[in-house]
Formats: C-alpha cells, structure tokens, sequence
DNA sequence: ATAGGCCAAAATGTATCCAATTAGAGCATT
DNA sequence: AATGCTCTAATTGGATACATTTTGGCCTAT
C-alpha cells in the first residue's frame, strides 16, 4: 500500500506527527522533506495536501504548511463529536469481530493495567480502541473517527504526562465495562461505557487548560 | 477568498459537482480541467488533491480522478452520522444566531413551501440547514457535516427527483418543528425533531435501492 | 528606545518537459 | 459470438527552472 511517492511521504510524515518528533505548531519546510526523501518538492506537495485533508497539517498560500494545532474549545469540539460517533461504530463492529479479535482485545486491556511509561499506555489504549472497531469496514463513519484520534493525538500525550496515570484505575474500570459489553455481545452496554469514557475524559480535560497555552 | 489558483479552480469544480454538472462516476481529466482555466496541470492537481480531501472526488495513482460516488451503504452511513452529528451542531448554534438569522430562517420555510421546482427546494432546504448551524464558528463539527452535505448532495437530488414532492407534506411539518424549536430556544425540541428529519429520510431512502444502480 | 518601512534572502507557486503507467481499440483465438 | 491479448495513444507522475510572495533583519525617523 502506498506505493505512490507522495503516499509515502505522507504515511512516514504522519508517523512522526502522531510520535511527537514533529510538534503542533511547526513548520515544514517543502525543500527540507524533499531532500530528505531524495525527490522533488512535487511530491512532497502532494503528501501536505494529503495531511491537510487528515486534519493533521494546516497549508496557507504562498506561506507554508505547519502541523496542526488545536485550541481548548476545538479540542473539547472533538471529544463532544467522538462522544456521538464512537459509540455508533463500535455498535456497528461489535457483530462482526472475529474470535481473534475479541481474544486480542481482552489481550489488549490487561496490557494497558501493567504498561508503565506513557508511550506504551497510548499505544495500547489506542489500539485498544481502534481493534474495537475493526468490525466495520472502511468509510466515512470510521474516517472520521480515525482522524479525532490523530488531531488530538498529542494532547492525549500531554494529558497523560500531566495526570501521570492519576485516573488509571478509573480508566482500566472503564476499559473493562466496554470490554464485558463486547464480549457479551450486549451493545448498549458497551456503548453507553465507551461514552461515558470519553465524556469524563472531555470534563477531565477541560481542567487542564494549561495544556493549550 | 480562494485567491489562490487552485482554490478558485476547486471551488468551480465543486460548484459544478454540487449542481448536477459532473455526476458521480464521471472522470475528470487533467489537461481538460487545466485548459478551461488557461492555468497549467499543477494548480489542478493540486485542487483535485483539495477536493479529494472534502470527499468529493476520488483520486486513483497513475490512473485519474473521478467524481466521488456512494454506494447505498455508504450513503446510509452518511445519513447515520448525520443523525448523531447535526442536533450537536444545532444545539450549540442556537444560544449565538441573531434575530437576522432568525427572520430569515422563518422566511426559507416559507419559501420552501412554495418552491415549484427541484433545484429551487434543494437550494432552499440546503440554505435553511446550513443556516441554522451558523451559530457555531467554522470547526470539525461544521466541517464535517458540511462535507457530508456536499457528497450526499447528488442523492438528494435525485431522491426529490423520484419521489416528485411526494412527502413534501411531513417535510415541511418537521421544518417547523425545527423553527418552532429555534425561536422559542428550545433546544431539546429543535434537536429531537431534527434527528427524526434525517432519519426519516434514511428509512425512507433505504426503499429506494434503485438510486444505486 | 521604539515603531515603521525597506530590501534581500528564502520559501512557495506555476509552467514546461520528460518518463512511466494505464486505458482502450483492434486483432487473434477459442 | 465472446474472451483474452497486444500495442499504441493518451494521461498521469515527477523533475527542473523560473516567477511570485513572504519573511525577517536592518536602517531610519520620531
């Protein structure tokens, strides 16, 4: 997959987007990628076209392009909308995951209670998440949400360091309500766990404003 | 706005494929595009990688680009989200419209009403949603629900075209209802009779399987 | 000392050219 | 008649070169 050049550049730019090594606010500089890709700017064009269109990098003509950066308010924004739109895709995949998946899930939560550095809680706790809704295939529905998750990608990871694991415990409770609803098959119960997951993490958040400054 | 070439040559295309002119399927050519706006093939491709980000155009490597088109799960989807997306929206736009925005959203249901042909109703039923959701500064949630606007917008014309003013009736009931509920600054009513608005359509749509044929 | 304007360097936007890939017509085969 | 194949023309992708715009440092004037 991604075998174009500018597809390429677009999924190694987006990696270091969403690890932190390029933070929201900075600029990239259109001759810089270029070399370090050994092509031309052409290309590397294409690939900030296609971040924008991911809500991950933010283009002004004849200026440049920088990572994206949210405000508070465009932040809680995005927790009110994954407040709607999760739950409707995770009742859609829940009918459709596999054994595997539902085994790798249960896998997944125990891992995210013995993970001890933030790195490794935000890898599982979105892959956690994201299996979760691997029971629906491509769309709108699931692109939309995939892209919330990358916006707000680095605020998750500041989030995380400022609380230092604080919530963990309601956090784990809460993973496990969401897992027991799958498991079982009974999605309002999942449902209503997973929105009620975020929304706490939507208040909780809006504790922190420093995080925005 | 969209001073620059690609923006102006993405807001005509987008023009066009919201009004019928290119339909869904239809290729779109580089060089032709690049012709009728005296520009060169680079600002087009740089506008169609633009369109392609609203989901309005699909792009192929090494083949061409089409006019987006959906498939009838893909448009129930859009109708789903709709549902969970817009009475969000219409409820944080309501406490910020102005008596302005009012009058003239009194007066579209009106016009609405007496509207004769196709295209007028699609227009006025399409600038009396986008209005309501004027209250809320340009953001995801807009963004989002303007992108699904736009790409469902073909099959809402063609879905008026068949039903021929059919359940024109009930329409413009629930287009007062939602008024009703925007004036007096009940949010609650103004958003449940909105989500019953799409999914109404949503039902009634999925009975209409021959649109994607 | 600070504000404002000017100029040079750097970065972005556009055009043109060439290479690589694909699509479709026409032919051959079953 | 239908299907598969080949080859050519057309189209897209990428690189280089040039034009345009912006940015930021420096100078001047208040």
């Amino acid at each position: 997959m991604a075998s174009s050049s500018p597809g390429r550049v677009a999924e190694t730019l987006r990696e270091e987007i969403l690890n932190g090594t390029l933070a929201p606010g900075e600029r990239i500089v259109q001759e810089d990628v270029a070399l370090r890709f050994g092509a031309s700017r052409q290309p590397v064009r294409d690939a900030l076209r296609l971040l924008e269109g991911d809500g991950l990098v933010t283009l002004k003509t004849n200026s440049g392009a920088w990572v994206s950066k949210l405000s508070e308010s465009e932040c809680v924004e995005a927790y009110l909308v994954r407040e709607r739109l999760e739950p409707l895709l995770l009742s859609q995949s829940i009918p459709n995951l596999t054994t595997e998946q539902l085994t790798k899930l249960t896998a997944l939560v125990k891992e995210i209670e013995k993970a001890s550095d933030i790195e490794t809680f935000l890898r599982l706790d979105r892959e956690f998440h994201l299996l979760s809704y691997a029971g629906v295939q491509e769309g709108m529905l699931s692109e939309f949400v995939e892209r919330i998750w990358n916006t707000t990608q680095h605020y998750r990871r500041a989030f995380a360091k400022i609380n230092n694991f604080a919530n963990s415990e309601v956090t784990h409770m809460e993973h496990k309500l969401i897992l027991d609803g799958i498991l079982r098959g009974d999605s309002p119960q999942a449902e209503q766990a997973l929105e009620a997951h975020i929304r706490r993490t939507r208040v909780t958040l809006s504790e922190h404003k420093e995080l925005f400054r």
